[in-house]
DNA sequence: GTCTATAGACTGATAGAC
DNA sequence: GTCTATCAGTCTATAGAC
C-alpha cells in the first residue's frame, strides 16, 4: 500500500525504501543524490525542495510520490550516504590481536581511520549531523552507532584478546578504546570541526597519530 | 553615523554594538536574549524574525534599527553568549606549575572544564556553532579561539614550566595539551555531541577524567 | 510645534505540499 | 503548475519627549 511504504522506517527511524524496477530505482537514485548535495551544502532548513527538484531532473510530483515530505527525504538521503560512507570499510580489528608489532599495527589502523574521517565530505556530513541532532535525534544515534561498530567495537574485542594474552593490561577496554580514538583521530578532527577545510598535512597527521598511540601504550602496554 | 554603527564588526566579524542609554540598552538586551533563545532552539535558517520580535516584546522596526539584518543579529546574539559563557572563568593554569600534587591538580582542572563544557546549554551552543560553521566561519574561529585561550593556552604554559622544573618531559607541549584535553573532556563530550541530553553521572565523569589524566602522566611524567 | 522612535500592517518572494 | 502560509524586510501613521 502506498501510504505504508511511504512511511516505513527502520530501527533508527530512517525511511526504508522498497526495491523496484530499474527505471524507478534510477530516478530515486537521482533524487537522493540531488537531495544529499543540497542538504550538505545548505543544511536542512535552508535547503529548498525546488532546488532538489531542479538538480535531480524529476518533477515535484515524482519527488513527493516517493518521499512524501522534506523530513523523510532528508533522513533517507543523509542516512543513506552515512551508511554508504562507512560501507566497504573493513574494520579488520581481528588482525590486531595477531600483529607481531602492535605499535605499528595501531598506528596504521588509527591512521587509516583518521584519513577516512578527515575527508572533507565526511567532515561536512559530520557537521551537518551534529547541527541537526536536535531536530533529528535518530541521525545522531545512527552516526554514533555506525562509527562505533566500525571503529570502537572491533577494537574493544582486540584489546580484550590482547589482555588475555598478557600483552596489554586494560582494566576497562571500553574506556581505553575511547581514549585511544580521542587521542589520535580526535585531535586533528577537533580543529577541522570548527575550521572547515583545514589542510591536514599527511606527515603531521602521522606524527599526531603516532604520538597518540605512544600515549596509549605508555599506559596500557605490559612492559 | 547610522550606517557605520549598524555595520561595524570586530576582528572575528562579530557585530560591535555601541554603548547607549539604559532604556535603549535594556531593549537591546531583550532582543539579544530572545534571539539567542530562538536561534539555539531552531538553528539559523529555521529561526523566524517574527518569533524573535514577539519573544523580545519590541517592534520589528526597533529590531532592524539596531541589528540591520538577520545575519548580524545572529552573529551578535551567538557571539555574545559565546563570550559570556566563558567570561568569569579563571583559567588559573599558573597554579598548576606550583601544585604539590600534580595529578590531583590536573584532575581538578580537567574535571572543572568537563563540567562546564558538558553543561546542556554549552553543548547546545557548541552543536549550533558546528552546524553553522559552513555559513558563518567566523563563529567557528571564535569558538576555537575562546576555548583555546581558556583551556589550552594557559595549560601549554604550565606544562612548559613543569618541563623546565624537571617534573614533566614534554617535547611538544602544544600537542600534549591537545591530547590531554581529548583524553579527558573529549571522551564524554563526544557522546553528548551525538546524543543530546545524555546524563553524565558525576562519579562516572570523575572516573573518566581521572583515567585520562593517568594516561597523560604515564607518558609525560618524569619518574 | 517639532522630531525621533515605535508599532504593526504590508509587500514581494519563496517555501512546502499536492 | 497551483495553492496557501510564511518568510525577511519596509513603510506609514502615531505616541511621546522636549
Amino acid at each position: 500500500m502506498e501510504a505504508e511504504t511511504a512511511n516505513a522506517t527502520d530501527a533508527y527511524g530512517i525511511p526504508v525504501i522498497p526495491a523496484s524496477s530499474d527505471a524507478v530505482r534510477r530516478k530515486r537514485r537521482a533524487i537522493v543524490d540531488a537531495a544529499a548535495a543540497e542538504f550538505l551544502a545548505e543544511g536542512y532548513a535552508a535547503a529548498s525542495m525546488d532546488a532538489i527538484t531542479s538538480r535531480s531532473g524529476v518533477s515535484k510530483a515524482t519527488l513527493y510520490k516517493h518521499f512524501g515530505t522534506k523530513e523523510r527525504l532528508f533522513l533517507a538521503a543523509i542516512g543513506g550516504i552515512l551508511r554508504e560512507t562507512c560501507a566497504g570499510l573493513e574494520p579488520d580489528g581481528s588482525a590486531l590481536a595477531e600483529a607481531a608489532d602492535l605499535r605499528s599495527a595501531l598506528i596504521t589502523l588509527t591512521g587509516d581511520w583518521a584519513t577516512l574521517l578527515l575527508r572533507p565530505d565526511v567532515m561536512t556530513l559530520r557537521r551537518l549531523v551534529i547541527g541537526e541532532t536536535g531536530r533529528f535525534p535518530q541521525l545522531g544515534r545512527l552516526w554514533y552507532q555506525v562509527t562505533y561498530d566500525m571503529l570502537n567495537g572491533p577494537l574493544v574485542e582486540a584489546l580484550t584478546e590482547l589482555g588475555r594474552r598478557g600483552r596489554l593490561e586494560v582494566a576497562d577496554p571500553e574506556l581505553a578504546v575511547r581514549q585511544l580514538v580521542a587521542a589520535t583521530v580526535g585531535v586533528p578532527q577537533l580543529v577541522d570541526t570548527f575550521a572547515p577545510g583545514t589542510e591536514t598535512d599527511p606527515a603531521e597527521l602521522t606524527r599526531v597519530v603516532t604520538s597518540g598511540v605512544d600515549l596509549f601504550l605508555a599506559r596500557y602496554a605490559v612492559p
